[in-house]
DNA sequence: CTAATAGTGTCTATTAGACATTATTGT
DNA sequence: ACAATAATGTCTAATAGACACTATTAG
């Protein structure tokens, strides 16, 4: 029997044919009514010129973690941290990718509409995309398919949880809170009851200012910490 | 620009050093009384002689998807076919292998606990070990870890669903099928209100059989198709 | 009989849905 | 005043917790 330390000098790293690691982001945001997601257009082989999901392979140099990896890849494309990032799932399979046996790390992030776009408008491969377009796209890989899990996935949490605030501003009315709630699970939502929910967390600070599209101006409020913990024991009707 | 198929051709999978892939996956049982994880006794370095996860490098010519991987090392283990498997999570960073930058795709599933014994019992190095002993362990890499994430997964499961009830064997009393929720979630549940969920789900089948511990006999059922989908919209008290 | 466990009856408390009512703004 | 949207009042329905009660077995 070797020691660890001559096994570990003997290891070799190339002994077993490459997997290919990559780590792919989905992005959503909400804004004037509709889900949206942020795609870019592939500037290389496979899939060249199609729109596929912002992130790319692991650089073993750079990232010391697969979340590192996906926030970096968040920022290049951006220019912001999300408050909010969660990983979805990992595909992996021999026929997904031509090059070889790939596996995909899946991680999703919640932003603002307003901070990200300011960066991604200067250029023109990256854009918002809504989600009831992408059935018109024909989007690299499986990465409609992962849209699609990660989309389900803020689904449920709309229905026992306020983590899809993390898709508005800092500053937000309760109305546009609701609204992003109803276009995650397509269903209207009682204000009375949303409206409890939101006292009964207790998670919500008034910021006294208010504002005004059509109508009675509404508060703005601003989400505090532990918000993206917060539970509900019971679900809204799904 | 070069076409995709000239792409594909010069395209050299060597050329970035490879990310070490594993598949690890934790089974979960529960038997009298206890949940218990199998763990297997490491025959290599590193970490040679401790306990781990079962799982290993992915085999890219034996499988054709992630799942494929997990199935086929969980069959090895205990000679069965699970019916619940799930994905859990991913790990990966620089640091949590000795032998270079790892990824390790961690599945998890629950099965009965004779099932798989009788496959067990004939080797030495794999063990059905209570959670609750786990602390008095140290196993190798981060196996600890990923195993908390799984128990704390089947916890929330077990306020909203009847996934625990693959734990059991394919026949089982109510209260079995409490008590493996009641391990889970460290409390006592009523009997009533547990009941009252089988009854309202309608996925259990009297088997017009009983079992005789102490006391009066208790009916025997079987778990119906779509269990592992079936959710509450109202939590168990946590 | 008693002990033990399975299973039921029934009351209370909580909370989501429904929907009517009031409040506050612009035009 | 009217339209539009925000915010509240209040009733009902569904369902989990609590816990007492009955049922069925062994010894």
């Amino acid at each position: 029997m070797t020691s660890e330390q001559a096994f570990l000098q003997n290891y070799d790293p190339k002994a077993f044919p490459a997997v290919l690691v990559t780590v792919d982001t989905v992005l959503l945001t909400y804004h004037e009514g509709d889900l949206k997601v942020l795609l870019v257009k592939r500037g290389n082989h496979p899939y060249l010129g199609y729109w596929g999901l912002p992130g790319g392979f692991l650089n073993q140099s750079l990232d010391l973690s697969l979340e590192d990896a996906a926030r970096r890849s968040i920022e290049a494309k951006t220019g912001i941290q999300p408050h909010y990032v969660e990983q979805i799932q990992t595909q992996g399979s021999q026929d997904r990718d031509p090059r070889g046996w790939s596996v995909s790390v899946v991680y999703s992030a919640l932003m603002p509409y307003q901070a990200a776009t300011q960066h991604i408008d200067t250029v023109d491969n990256v854009a918002w995309v809504r989600l009831a377009e992408l059935g018109e796209l024909s989007l690299a890989f499986d990465h409609a398919a992962l849209i699609e899990v990660a989309v389900e996935r803020y689904r449920q949490k709309a229905l026992y949880s306020f983590v899809p605030v993390f898709a508005l501003p800092k500053a937000f009315t309760i109305s546009q809170l609701r609204q992003v709630h109803e276009a995650l699970i397509d269903k209207p939502i009682q204000r009375k009851s949303f409206l409890r929910r939101v006292e009964a967390s207790g998670l919500f600070k008034d910021t006294g200012k208010t504002q005004q599209e059509r109508g009675r101006p509404a508060s703005l409020f601003e989400a505090t910490k532990g918000i993206a913990e917060y539970r509900f024991t019971r679900n809204l009707e799904s």
